[in-house]
DNA sequence: TTTCAATCGTTATGTTGGATAACCGTTATA
DNA sequence: TATAACGGTTATCCAACATAACGATTGAAA
């Protein structure tokens, strides 16, 4: 076997789905290890093992379902979760440097200035004479951006209506705290270089 | 201004961690649009507005925490997120073809065969004659896969009890439910072509 | 049994989020 | 005033993920 050797060895996220077969022609050899999970028929296809034990397995799987939701949502506006938290970064704090935006949100600068300029091509963002030097620009919402950020808000917060209804407003709050902790796990900070 | 312009438009995801500037010129314009958050003079740099009442938000960056712990942990094994869970998924279904266990996990099977072409490469998985069908391959652990998993297993548990020390056992267990409501938001399944 | 559709693994290729290195103009500091 | 630090930018590179298409094989229909 393995006419494999393919090119690249490229490593793969993790990603996860679930998805039923109504195969019949499975299990070809259930033997080697095999203690854990119950049953799986026709349920959930193969057994997850301990992955569904691993609260990062999940939480992955949760992240990337929000935001197909959120994708979504957001697809008549052409705009992106990451594009979101950056417009309404600057609508929160207009008058600040690409640098400034872009470590708050943990994006490179150099990366970021491809959004920005996408943002400007757009007419949502202005990129401003900073007073004082000449070396930043100061970032703010055009008036067409800040009437798309009205519009968004709202898609958002039906957006988060959804995953309320979900899982119930109470859980939904706390969740805010422990994964707040957990996101403050690798002692925060981790930005540009 | 704008000597933009750039190349592609390239989107950026999101990703955000916090960070602190002790800078002394700040806050160029914080005139405009300006209702949310309350003060962040060097506290946790700009303000994040409504973005701190996003559940995607914040779990992407928990996601992205937890991550970078397990990635960390399991760095002297070379193995990712994603690669552990293939790896487990396998040994936990041994003898299964490669479609099978990409589907499980929600992995193109195209993107599929470089990582069982890396894992058979490093003498962890074996591509065996699928018996009744010469299309398949039935994959397996080797031994050495075997045993690498027992020192992984072990590593993410310990990973996962640093996150239990985060957030409580309680919490822990809590957003296992939650979680897995909200990763079925997209009515799961999304799988190969 | 011949034919055609579906499957499995594979290659080639494109896209996107994200990381690094290096550069220029500007500002701050020794 | 020399020099380090900073802000924005470009050029690159990599990893995760998606699509199209193909050969070999198998299954189902005629």
């Amino acid at each position: 076997m393995s006419k494999a050797s393919s090119s690249s060895p490229s490593r793969i996220e993790l990603v996860a789905t679930d998805r039923r077969l109504t195969d019949s022609n499975m299990k070809p050899a259930t033997r080697g290890t095999k203690e854990h999970a119950p049953a799986n028929s026709q349920a959930s296809q193969l057994d997850h093992g301990p992955l569904g034990e691993r609260l990062g397995y999940i939480l992955r799987r949760a992240q990337l379902a929000i935001f197909e939701d959120f994708i979504a949502a957001c697809d008549r506006f052409d705009i992106r979760p990451g594009q979101y938290s950056v417009l309404t970064v600057i609508e929160q704090n207009p008058g600040f440097s690409q640098t400034k935006v872009a470590e708050a949100l943990g994006i490179k600068k150099t990366n970021f200035v491809a959004m920005v300029d996408a943002f400007e091509n757009r007419g949502l963002v202005r990129r401003a004479a900073m007073p004082g030097d000449r070396r930043s620009y100061a970032l703010f919402l055009t008036d067409a951006g800040k009437a798309l950020m009205r519009k968004l808000h709202r898609v958002a917060e039906q957006h988060e209506q959804r995953i309320i209804d979900r899982i119930g407003p109470l859980m939904h709050k706390r969740m805010f705290s422990a994964l707040a902790a957990i996101a403050g796990m690798s002692g925060d900070t981790k930005q540009d270089d």
